[in-house]
DNA sequence: TTAATCAATCAAGTATTATTGATGCCGTGG
DNA sequence: CCACGGCATCAATAATACTTGATTGATTAA
């Protein structure tokens, strides 16, 4: 029914998702975890920009951060994205028949 | 690889998605079409926020409209449903082995 | 311990989105 | 033809989100 706390928290990994340059992120992570220099380098941004993209989806727990050494390594978080993926698929029309009463 | 079209398109079904007014509407629409009366009224909001917000998920696709007589009756475009939801599923990780490789 | 590197955070500026009330268009019923 | 109802659109404002450059904390190498 995507109601209360779903729909918040779809609206939230929605907004994470809503951005082409953090879709690349997602992109490069696809292939395995990556620190933010080497983001920097393959996405040929600022550091600073991307660690703002990088917090947008850490905190909308689409990805995580795993620190090594002076490094942050990060990594998809699947689990999330199959989560969207199934409240994406919950908005699919349950009905395709058309409603009988009108209210106007 | 969710590049080029595929990126752009995905972020603009997201930044539809990316809203609990526009989450509301959908979850209305699941049930069958609505005019946009019905949805002021199901909402409890006003008819420019609506309209304002119906534009969006309907530029992204995600929704149809079908004019009869002086009402416009709103639907769930499920086709674009199902893309989005393929495209989310496309950003799974492809492997979950720790890369080799470091650059920095 | 000092210098250097990686990355988060902050502050300031810019840009994009959302809300609100007003206006206008169009189809319908009188 | 006229008035009304349903809805889109516009203009002005408010709120969010993004970018950039500078700073800071933490960690490692010399």
């Amino acid at each position: 029914m995507l109601s209360g706390k779903n729909r918040a928290k779809t609206a939230e990994l929605c907004h994470a998702l809503a951005d082409e340059t953090r879709l690349d992120i997602l992109d490069q992570l696809k292939e395995g975890e990556r620190c933010v220099c080497e983001l920097t380098d393959a996405l040929q941004t600022g550091q600073s920009r991307l660690s703002f993209h990088l917090k947008v989806l850490k905190d909308a727990g689409l990805i995580l951060d795993r620190p090594e050494g002076r490094w942050i390594y990060y990594a998809i978080n699947s689990e999330a994205v199959a989560e969207l993926e199934a409240l994406v698929g919950s908005l699919k029309a349950t009905r395709k028949t058309v409603r009988p009463s009108s209210r106007c």
